[in-house]
DNA sequence: TGTGTGACCACTG
DNA sequence: ACAGTGGCCACAC
């Protein structure tokens, strides 16, 4: 079991509606101080991946994709399709940042 | 071995 | 709220 897959069986806990921040995800997984590479698992994954990776934010509770770029929109969408609740480019509630 | 890079984060002004 | 800064750690050259 590699530091990917404790990410993977971790990252499909989060319930549907809901999102966490890279960081949250890794001390949950066991390895604060490993945001970072939280980023670069999912940077990595296939793009017909079923893996949530979409739930996923920053520590601000924003997207981390440049605004205009197809990923945010995608990332976006699906948070919105999960009933997401957002304001101002924030991911607000449910969710588990910090 | 050394260096630059990044889907990050906390702190500061 | 926002930008700058320093810290973080694995990975590719």
């Amino acid at each position: 079991m590699g530091f990917d897959d404790i990410i993977y069986l971790h990252l499909i806990q989060i319930p549907s509606g809901h999102a966490v921040s890279y960081g949250y995800l890794a001390r949950m997984a066991g390895y604060p101080n490993h945001a970072r590479q939280v980023g670069r698992v999912l940077k990595h994954l296939p793009q017909d991946t079923s893996l949530p990776w979409y739930r996923v934010v920053n520590a601000q509770g924003k997207i981390s994709f440049e605004p205009e770029s197809v990923k945010f929109k995608e990332q976006l969408s699906r948070l919105q399709a999960e009933g997401a609740s957002i304001r101002n480019n924030r991911i607000i509630k449910p969710s588990f940042l910090g």
